[in-house]
DNA sequence: CATGAATGAGAATTCATTCAT
DNA sequence: TATGAATGAATTCTCATTCAT
């Protein structure tokens, strides 16, 4: 359906830039050269669109993660990041869209809820190594905040226009990362 | 002026609950128990409302820093690390709130970047221990990141009803950023 | 476009009756039996809405102007006179909204510029006058100044409820003002 | 009372640039160097000060009329003519403050009414001509707004800074009015 | 007399949504 | 399916007026 990529997309890019109130039906109507009516055919209402793009964004995000790189719980770690760090450089977007969206009152708990199960290859890669003894004995939930948090961080320096973010900053990073959950 | 703080300290908890644009002026007015009229009196618009309430909050983050715990660097960081976490949690409005309008479009671009100045006793306490090799020779600016990224994502969690935070798994937190950046 | 007149021709009465700011919009919108938003559908803010009322009022003037009647230029300017004259008593908010908003600040003045152009047929009687003699040689606009601040001091009178104007007062001011420009 | 002068300078300065409704009381109040409460003190309401400025304006205007120019009436009328002509170029705000307001329903009726008294040496001057037959037997409010209507037509077109009103324009103008109603 | 903080009714304008075509 | 004119509730902001000092 290519009027409705029309919409997802133009309201990717929209609500990004000028935030969900900022950006009128009306605006995404003109945008993706619909009519506004058209866009209620394809989602009940702006916050169903709003949900609609939360999981778009978050299934996209799932895809991009990679733990298949090496034998060693430390090579898919780091796999696992760099994947996750070049789809965010690359759709900085939907890095941003999830940013604002992920904690906001806007999306509904329910959808937000149900989306975290992208998250499972990152949480089954960390069990693996705290079952082997690679990883330090902690929550697993608390680990995988923790090295998201890193990694975000590292998204938000690399997409700042006022920041120069070289590819041996980027390496640092992931080894600060590894090293606050790693063992010995 | 006691007017003028009542309507920041409404606008705080209800920007936070409600978000931005679902908070009118009408209802900050009505909870605060002050006209419309008064608000404006005080604020030139609802941009400088909110952008004096992003100084305001940021400049108490900025005295609840303290890194004055101990002689050694590692002692100066788990305080500072702390004295931050316990700001934030005992002030989750705050905390919140520094989360949703940290990278807004709502808050004007000159009053983010005069803010960052509450973050340098972070980075001094930072850049001393790259000096004297206590801690990861990189940039401080990306150091602070990830660390503040830790400790974002910690904060989160301990908010999470859903989720039960520990004292050991504070300490676990803390243990982890901090052997992301030290060396040896 | 049925409702964009309904929309100009409630202003025009309630802007002549009250005044444009003591006419608000929702007046307006009721008044002519259309939403609110639907005025700004075809108009983009009020004041656009008045520049146009403007126009279209002045157009209607110039529409209105007669020099047709008789071969002289008398014959000519006691026409042209009584055309706009007719026109006037026959449209009073057209009058009165000219008088109200011909020299005022609400009327953007690039509008009131181009809306000159519908004195055109004046002009050029007056200016023949002159040519051939008939007339007193002076300034053209000075002069249609002159005619027209006579023609606008009857129409008032003529509207005016305390006064009683006849026909035959009409014609006296017609012959004060051909008396007044005209040569020998 | 320095006070109240200082207010309705300040009020018919802004309230002629600006209109009636554009000029709020707290800018005549920070433009006078008075505050709001105390403009009340001299004024009941936004009203009465216009009602006050519109009648201390046309009780200038009459102080202005001299009608003993020479011992007959053309000389009077010449006088009076020039004198009212002097007075509005060299107060351009009271002229405008008249046309604006002269018609408007901002002041109250009964104002205006009880102001007319201020033509008084006019309608004398003009009844003696049609008296003696040097003036055109006709109604003198009629005669009287014809010559006021070429008067405030001159005024305007020598406030306008686009046109240049020189002096032999000035002549020509009053000779144009004298013409107008004068006999043979 | 003089002040100006405080008020809240009322203004212009926006925008999600509907519905006849 | 697709459209976009029409709607009116809701929003931000203004301003005449009051009143405690």
């Amino acid at each position: 359906m290519t009027k409705r990529e029309a919409i997802l997309d133009t309201s990717l890019k929209l609500i990004t830039e000028l935030g969900f109130h900022a950006t009128p039906m009306s605006l995404i109507s003109k945008e993706s050269k619909v009519g506004t009516g058209t866009i209620y055919h394809y989602f009940e209402s702006k916050e169903e669109l709003i949900d609609t793009l939360y999981t778009r964004v978050k299934e996209r995000m799932g895809q991009a993660m990679d733990n298949s790189r090496g034998p060693h719980i430390k090579d898919q770690f780091w796999g696992l990041w760099l994947s996750l760090f070049s789809h965010f450089i690359n759709n900085p977007e939907e890095f941003q869209f999830i940013e604002q969206y992920a904690n906001s009152p806007l999306i509904r708990k329910e959808i937000r809820e149900v989306n975290k199960k992208y998250y499972k290859p990152a949480i089954e890669l960390l069990d693996r190594g705290v079952e082997i003894g690679v990883l330090r004995n902690m929550n697993i939930e608390l680990m995988l905040a923790l090295v998201y948090g890193n990694l975000a961080a590292t998204v938000k320096l690399y997409l700042d226009d006022q920041f120069d973010l070289s590819e041996g900053m980027i390496q640092q990073a992931i080894q600060t990362s590894w090293d606050g959950v790693k063992t010995t």
